[in-house]
RNA sequence: CGGGGUGUGGCUCAGCCCGGUUAGAGCGCCUGCCUUGGGCGCAGGAGGCCGGAGGUUCGAAUCCUCUCACCCCGACCA
């Protein structure tokens, strides 16, 4: 392509509203332009480099057995009032003039399938995947195409007879995302995540580390436990027994609120402090005992209540119940509650907590003894520094950006969908799906995060809209004119796919500037300078590096290069 | 949805508090000249109902009310 008559509209200043680097590199090189909150258009270049990655994702699933295929964007609404899908909160978009839905994913569409053509065992088992655009009534967009509300997706479902078989199937799909991202270039780690709103199983997410990340994942360095914080545990010790179970006592805690005040107050150690946390749960009250310092982590609570609303209760509600006010709240005759409690506080007894009456604590308290816990989960927040649940080493907390998420769905969907098929003895058993999703923007937004300099985009040949940035230094030389027609038209017979500046009233310096901000991988640089003997020069883009070739080795070197 | 911020030429912004010539700058764009190894120089030029609606006023980019859009933090998140 010749930049003369290419549309790469490059940016000298930063966007304003760009904050992470792969957003503003992505709107400065031209590849892409907003078109309103959380909607892209794609550029040449942008799509391009998003075209190498679907067709880095299409070549490892089909080599997985994978079968592409397109599914509709338009989705009537009843198919997912019947998945039960249709109710999750920010989640779909409608159509307003028809009773339709903007698909935010596919398993609906893949189980309205399924259900109609898959029939024997002998139809199973299939993978199925579509690379499309896909809607999410997304509240905040953020971070460029890292959020958005419209995006281009790899989905794969697979269908199987047995939970055995979707393990292999599972275990398919995550060898093929670590060779597609790898073949990318992009560093990632793989995460234990939780299945969410997608029901299901088990599930595990792709992730790039990253301070722009909205996922917060523990990493082990010393024996690579890795898992999203949803999930993540530890082997922070139980609270345990104290020698001896005293006496129940009340204590007289005026205006003490918050575990932060009581450790003051008492000048006791926070670890005997037990704090209660209120809640309704399917309209009903729910007290949910917690360690004084520990965060309840709302993911691990919908997986222990096995789904359902929660919500923190109200002040007047919970006065109402309880005859007291938040922070004054306790385990120990609690009339009415269902009681949980963490995993910690299994057992443990000396511990203090909320007397269900405003400014009493009690004291001595052991659960055993003095309370009546229904269940224990876990239900704690992990934090940094805390061991690790295999090797003990300390762990380390940080954020990450969620590439790919695989899960095992199991019988959710064919369940509400119908979907069955008829085993060897004629009887009808549910289909057992897996879902595996890969977002194709947030390969190129992440491979940017993590290959940029000063200068702009580092890419690498696997990505890289063009393999060689071809710079004419000065298109007014007629020597330089000549050589560097003659290479491109040799780069094509080649086939390499390259970029031409071949721009005859743009300065050498914009030339560079601009070949820096792309960030092709090579850059052929033909100039007077080099011509006067025979000679062009090599760039390579990440290290700066530069070679002089003979003018008519030019081709045959970057094909060397590009081999590598 | 809560909190904060911003809307002025294609881009980045100034002007707004404290109302008053014809609304500015840099970059980009057009024309001509010049230059040609790191966003080059000189000269000339085009381009804006100051997001929208209403109001206050002799007079509004500027003050008030409403509204829309976008960004950031939070909530939420397959």
């Amino acid at each position: 392509m010749r930049l003369s008559k290419a549309f790469v509209p490059t940016l000298k200043e930063v966007p304003a509203d760009a904050t992470i680097p792969s957003h503003k590199l992505m709107l400065r090189a031209g590849f892409m332009r907003q078109l309103t909150s959380g909607v892209y258009s794609y550029l040449p270049l942008g799509y391009r480099a998003m075209m190498k990655a679907m067709n880095i994702v299409r070549e490892e699933m089909n080599a997985i057995g994978g079968q592409e295929l397109l599914l509709p964007a338009l989705n009537p609404e009843s198919l997912w009032v019947q998945s039960g899908r249709r109710t999750i909160p920010n989640f779909i978009l409608s159509i307003k003039e028809r009773d339709l839905v903007l698909a935010p994913t596919h398993e609906e569409v893949i189980g309205y399938i399924a259900s109609m053509h898959i029939q024997s065992y002998k139809d199973l088992p299939q993978i199925w995947y579509q690379i499309q655009t896909k809607f999410r009534n997304e509240p905040r967009p953020r971070s460029g195409v890292l959020r958005g509300r419209q995006f281009i997706m790899k989905d794969a479902y697979s269908l199987d007879r047995s939970w055995e078989d979707l393990d292999k199937n599972y275990d398919l799909h995550a060898e093929a995302y670590k060779k597609i991202f790898t073949r990318c270039g992009i560093k990632f780690f793989i995460v234990g995540a939780s299945s969410g709103a997608m029901g299901g199983t088990g599930s595990q997410e792709f992730m790039i580390e990253s301070e722009s990340g909205e996922d917060t994942t523990a990493l082990c360095p010393t024996c690579g436990y890795a898992a999203n914080l949803e999930v993540a545990t530890s082997n922070i010790p139980k609270v345990g027994r104290v020698e001896k179970s005293e006496p129940l006592k009340e204590i007289h805690t005026p205006n003490i609120k918050t575990i932060t005040d009581l450790v003051e107050f008492l000048k006791v150690d926070p670890s005997r402090l037990a704090k209660s946390l209120v809640y309704r749960y399917n309209g009903k009250p729910l007290l949910i005992l917690m360690m004084g310092n520990d965060q309840l982590n709302e993911s691990k609570l919908t997986a222990a209540l096995g789904g359902g609303d929660f919500a923190p209760i109200g002040p007047e509600d919970l006065l109402a119940l309880t005859g007291a006010d938040g922070g004054s709240i306790g385990p120990v005759n609690l009339k009415g509650f269902r009681i949980i409690a963490d995993n910690r506080l299994e057992g443990a007894n000396g511990l203090i907590s909320g007397a269900n009456r405003n400014d009493y604590h009690i004291a001595n308290i052991d659960l055993e003894r003095d309370s009546k816990i229904d269940a224990f989960f876990d239900l704690r927040s992990i934090e940094a520094g805390e061991p690790c649940p295999q090797c003990t080493a300390p762990l380390k907390i940080s954020n990450a950006i969620e590439l790919g998420h695989i899960f095992k769905l199991g019988t959710k969907y064919s369940d509400s969908l119908n979907i069955t098929y008829l085993d060897e003895n004629g009887q009808a058993k549910p289909v057992i799906m897996g879902s595996y999703g890969i977002g194709i923007e947030r390969i190129v937004a992440c491979y940017i995060e993590q290959n940029n300099d000063k200068d702009g985009i580092i890419w690498n040949k696997s990505l890289a809209p063009y393999e060689v940035h071809l710079i004419a230094v000065n298109m007014n030389s007629k020597d330089v004119e000549t050589a560097s027609n003659q290479i491109y038209d040799r780069m094509i017979d080649a086939q390499i796919e390259v970029l031409f500046d071949d721009r005859a009233s743009v300065s050498p310096g914009f030339k560079f500037k601009d070949a820096d901000l792309l960030g092709m991988p090579f850059h052929v640089i033909v100039g007077d300078k080099g011509l006067k003997n025979g000679q062009v020069e090599i760039k390579r883009r990440r290290t700066g590096e530069r070679i002089l070739v003979k003018l008519e080795e030019a081709v045959s070197e970057v094909q060397k290069l590009l081999a590598e």
